[in-house]
DNA sequence: CCAAAACCTGGGAGCGCTCCCAGAACGTTC
DNA sequence: GAACGTTCTGGGAGCGCTCCCAGGTTTTGG
């Protein structure tokens, strides 16, 4: 003895496939070629497909199609969560932008992923899990070994910025050593003598790039680079170098900063000790920051582009996925100085 | 006559919860079950099964269950691509975190999304295709219909910052209101007498409530409330606003700046004018972002909590996500002052 | 001591799509 | 006009999981 009709099962909330195929008049196969646009389907069929899509509003269930096709039409970002502290704000939210600028148009989800202490493993699970076709990973610090790990994997990866530990990997970077020669360069042709530097973290590639172009700048004008103190992409650290850098050389007369972040503490200090900037101390930065140029003096610096950054990251990505061949190993992004009135 | 076996279809990427099922010694179901928490499992066998899945380091095929299951396990973050240069990046990267934070440990992925002209229609059709389980919406510009939108389709929806045409919308908002009375009340008790304020954008609730607040705080000490310049949440329109003020007001002797990026501006138009911060002039900011405390001088300013922000509008959602009833419409945050030498 | 309730377990039908295969409707060529 | 492409089309077998159902095993209670 059965019930009448069960209504229970009234869980229908979206159009499908096959319901497009009904309308159109064609079956769901015909359907799919037209969605993944597909040769071989009339135009006639093309059409009317087009048209039942439009106005039924369908919208293909994406799990289905990773499901059963083999690729999951997605893309993960991951970061370390501790290096996107570390590297502040605005170059996480800038290589965002980029990213998602260049995935504009393709059909292709971005998840984002924070790596946190101690949950690496269930990260490279869930990436090498199949849900994801491939990944970016930025904000690396020291020999960080996830790429290296996704890349062995077979997981197609890109990283942003020069990863110590991942040799093979490929990545972008902005012109680090280029930048910071020219910084280096342009203090020695103003006539600066005694000329400093505050370098980002030793443990991370851009801060040691920035650090070896300001040397080779200052060696090929036969200047003594022995002026190096450490900070770590804070105000408040550049602050602390800057007053290192004094008490061990009063004498000095610029400085460059391998991060405008930085570069406002160290300006703080500079102020502090009645130095004029840059008058007795010229300042030039990295990054054209937007407080760069909000800041006082207006700061000298070396910008890099962070959106074009996740765009190139990007691109390089989904030719690879692409199946393109020959691909470049790594990729500069060239930098550009912004001369204002720090230096 | 067939070919001998056909080895073609050598893909198997990875491990299936059947090969759990099979390593564990129990079907199918019961690993189902012990991998989503459910009763009725005997220790027995939830032991077993967890030690199947560490040795085959297995990890769920998410396409599958979502397919399977009602739910993606998936929440998405929508952000207005306009809004989000607007509101400036360290806004976006701190909700970021702050989403992701309470997310933490939760088996739901973020995917990022960002609005584009034109874009509309593509956005509410993948959203509402059943591929997220709810979403939250940051940087709303005037009357966008997006949320309203999202709530009718039945999507569960969160709102981070007011939103002007979404009633019933349930948001979670600073109390902006509030921390800008705060900021002026300070200012007036500090003697201060003809106080100005440089309020955001007139389609942002953000900016509305913050000049509110402002309005509440002086009128209450009987002060005049004429003196309002608007900006957009860049340097530069603070720089301009400020010039505005300082034309229609020459004697004014405070300013309420409703960002702290804009403070920047307005503090080097305050400077280029010839006028001391504080002693002829005082000025308070809203956010704390970090270069509230390296500006020069560094600024006093209303602390908002964005990382909190993000947690608490993920809270919400989730808790929504999981069937809770009689959840708040809405959650305001408290601010806080944060005194410095700018006032 | 036996019925009812509470626990456990496995089988198997889909979820909505892609992709393989077989075949129809056309030319085209010798 | 038979034999062959080439273009188009539909049928149907899964993809790996969840969830319902049916049944088995224990515990409980009168």
């Amino acid at each position: 003895m059965t019930d009448a009709v069960d209504p229970p099962k009234a869980r229908r909330p979206n159009t499908r496939l096959e319901e497009v195929a009904r309308a159109a008049g064609v079956s769901k196969s015909t359907v799919s070629r037209v969605i993944n646009g597909e040769p071989y389907v009339s135009s006639r069929a093309r059409e009317a497909v087009h048209q039942a899509i439009g106005k039924l509003g369908y919208s293909p269930n994406q799990a289905a199609r990773t499901l059963a096709g083999s690729r999951a039409n997605c893309i993960a970002l991951v970061v370390s969560e501790q290096g996107a502290r570390v590297l502040a704000d605005p170059f996480f939210a800038g290589v965002l932008r980029g990213v998602h600028a260049e995935l504009a148009g393709k059909r292709v989800q971005l998840v984002l992923m924070m790596s946190k202490e101690g949950d690496e493993q269930d990260l490279v699970n869930y990436l090498c899990g199949g849900h994801v076709d491939g990944v970016l990973v930025i904000s690396l610090h020291g020999q960080d070994p996830l790429p290296r790990t996704l890349a062995d994997a077979g997981l197609p990866t890109v990283v942003g910025g020069r990863p110590l530990g991942a040799g093979g990997v490929p990545y972008v970077d902005s012109d680090n050593f280029n930048g910071a020669m020219e910084a280096a360069r342009y203090l020695v042709s103003r006539g600066r003598k005694r000329i400093a530097t505050i370098a980002g973290p030793r443990d991370m590639a851009v801060g040691m790039d920035r650090l070896s172009g300001w040397k080779r700048g200052l060696s090929q004008a036969r200047l003594d680079t022995d002026l190096v103190a450490y900070g770590d992409f804070t105000p408040e650290s550049g602050a602390a170098a800057m007053a290192d850098l004094l008490k061990r050389a009063p004498d000095l007369d610029a400085v460059f900063v391998g991060a405008d972040i930085m570069a406002l503490g160290a300006l703080q200090t500079l102020h502090a000790h009645g130095k004029k900037v840059p008058d007795d101390v010229a300042v030039v930065g990295f990054d054209d920051l937007m407080i760069a140029s909000t800041a006082v003096p207006p700061l000298t610096t070396i910008r890099q582009d962070v959106e074009q950054l996740g765009r190139t990251m990007t691109w390089r990505l989904m030719a690879e996925l692409a199946g393109e061949e020959n691909l470049p190993p790594f990729l500069l992004l060239p930098t550009a100085m912004v001369t204002r009135s720090s230096a």
